[in-house]
RNA sequence: GUCUCCUUCGUCUAGUGGUUAGGACAACGGGUUUUCAUCCCGUCAACGCGGGUUCGAUCCCCGCAGGAGAUGCCA
């Protein structure tokens, strides 16, 4: 039997990495077992169901690369993919439940509920869940109750006695007695929509999913699933849990740790290669040497049994590492259209660029990228160019082992040499010749003579090489600048 | 509280009944370099604890501890 795994999100929020960990996992299994994946939507929550989680969970996927062969907008044999699409389909199977037996109706409010969990905790009760209390409700009380015009729910029924076992193919066997389970879970709200649990079940039945690969703290409802799946008399699936993803402190990964969604990623510049890499070695590897993956490989040589058990935590600065390395193994034209709409966003570069601005952009790319970790760092990295705020402290303009006035001969001696240089069209490395003649000459280390020249040019100790940044700038603004700090170290 | 799962450097991981327990990120140090970065070299650093089994356990078994997750008309 051929492989069928689904991602199966719920659009109640942007995209996140643990989700699209999973949505990876999933889809490289498929790939590489010949397989197919399936996406589908799970909006039975509709209270916290957004049009914009929807959009965004297209966006992503999309943005990685990863196409669906089943699911919403392709379609496919099993449609439709979209859960809130399905309701009476659920409705039917959540009657023959209660038809067989295995299910029952409830009308117990929300309020009523709340109380009962309420004296449960402060009871300490060993046992905490629902009562119970419409488990075996007469013809009469059932009537009465709909002509008050009571929506009831329906509650599958969970045995008292026995003990519900399932296999995953990480954790092995999994057993949790019957009673621990928690008891009579709703299946179909009163809104007419299925809970997970019922969706979940008949979905992954319906649409021939062999295997269901979602995340560790589903472990818990294994058991209540294979009760489903036995009360409705189909095969069960083949289970795989993925380990979660964590925080710095070992806690769920969340917003407080940092970026979370995807959309956060990709507006601070990281690019796709860099996040499906890193992302799939969180709790997957190959051989525990091999580092770097393509998409590509991944769809080849993933593979269930290399899935770690354990949680892992997620790596801030090693996703930058990767980040770093695919930017630098950018091409410089491919770099210079990724790097655009961040330069666009800061006011540096219209909207509609002519080609100057391009040219700009092309030169800027160059020195920029050896240092760049996200596509975001272009803005800082450029920022001397678009924007002039000079450097006023006079000791910014003093290298280390330095003093104020060899640092003013070493600026003007030093930029007459790089001026009439350039003007006379030396070669730079000519000029830098010149430049380290020059400190010897005043007996200073080299950045002795680079480094006034390298404030007053780019505003800042740190910027990229200091001829980059001057063709960047044109040789009039630079001189400009030059005078301009020449002025501030004689104040 | 109850149930379930997990446990190799700070982090992601490899690995085996006998290994100098390997790699990567981070950190630190050095080299190249006009700063920064890149690149190169190096250093630090782990088998949670206690019992067994065994000639020998990081590896097998049992406890314990710690961590996480679940316990919703959320998924």
């Amino acid at each position: 039997m051929s492989v069928r795994v689904r991602y199966a999100p719920s659009p109640t929020g942007l995209q996140h990495i643990g989700g699209v960990r999973t949505a990876l996992f999933n889809y490289f299994f498929a790939k590489s077992s010949g397989g197919k994946f399936i996406l589908r939507v799970e909006d039975t929550d509709r209270e916290r169901y957004s049009d914009e989680s929807l959009q965004d969970l297209y966006d992503t996927l999309s943005w990685l690369g990863i196409k669906w062969d089943e699911g919403p907008v392709v379609g496919g044999p099993y449609g439709p993919y979209i859960q809130s699409e399905r309701t009476e389909l659920y409705q039917k199977y959540a009657k023959e439940l209660v038809e067989k037996g295995k299910a029952y109706y409830c009308y117990c409010s929300p309020e009523r509920l709340e109380s009962v969990r309420k004296e449960q905790i402060e009871k300490k009760s060993e046992y905490q869940g629902y009562d119970r209390h419409c488990a075996n409700l007469t013809e009469e009380e059932r009537a009465e109750y709909e002509r008050k015009g009571i929506k009831p729910v329906i509650r599958l029924r969970v045995p008292t006695e026995g003990k519900t076992t399932f296999h995953d193919v990480l954790m092995g066997d999994i057993t949790r007695r019957n009673r621990d389970i928690s008891p009579d879970p709703i299946l179909l709200k009163s809104d007419g929509f299925p809970t997970y649990h019922l969706a979940n079940v008949i979905d992954d039945h319906l649409m021939g999913i062999t295997h269901i690969m979602r995340a560790q703290e589903w472990i818990p409802s294994g058991p209540l699933h294979v009760l489903l799946y036995q009360a409705f008399g189909w095969d069960i699936p083949t289970y795989c849990h993925l380990p979660m993803v964590m925080g710095k402190d070992g806690q769920k990964l969340s917003k407080r740790h940092g970026s979370t969604s995807l959309r956060d990623f990709r507006e601070k510049g990281y690019l796709p290669e860099a996040i499906i890499n890193y992302v799939t070695l969180v709790g997957w590897s190959l051989d525990g040497s091999t580092e770097f993956f393509s998409r590509e490989d991944l769809e080849k040589c993933f593979k269930l049994e290399n899935i770690h058990k354990a949680p892992a935590v997620f790596d801030y600065k090693k996703l930058d590492w990767f980040n770093g390395y695919y930017i630098r193994e950018k091409a410089e034209d491919e770099l210079a259209v990724l790097v655009l709409p961040f330069l666009q966003k800061a006011g540096y570069i219209s909207q509609s660029p002519d080609k100057d601005e391009l040219d700009l952009v092309a030169k800027l790319v160059k020195p920029a990228r050896e240092r760049m970790k996200v596509l975001s760092d272009i803005v800082p990295l450029s920022a001397f160019v678009f924007e002039d705020v000079p450097v006023v402290q006079r000791e910014m303009y003093i290298a280390k082992g330095a003093d104020l006035e060899k640092t003013k001969k070493a600026l003007s001696e030093g930029s007459s040499i790089l001026l009439s240089g350039l003007k006379g069209g030396k070669e730079e490395s000519a000029i830098e010749e010149e430049l380290v003649e020059l400190s010897k000459a005043l007996e200073l280390k080299v950045n002795g003579v680079f480094q006034p020249l390298r404030v007053a040019i780019t505003n800042s100790t740190v910027s990229l090489p200091l001829f980059d940044s001057i063709s960047l700038l044109g040789l009039e603004e630079t001189e400009k600048r030059i005078r301009r700090a020449e002025k501030i170290l004689e104040e």
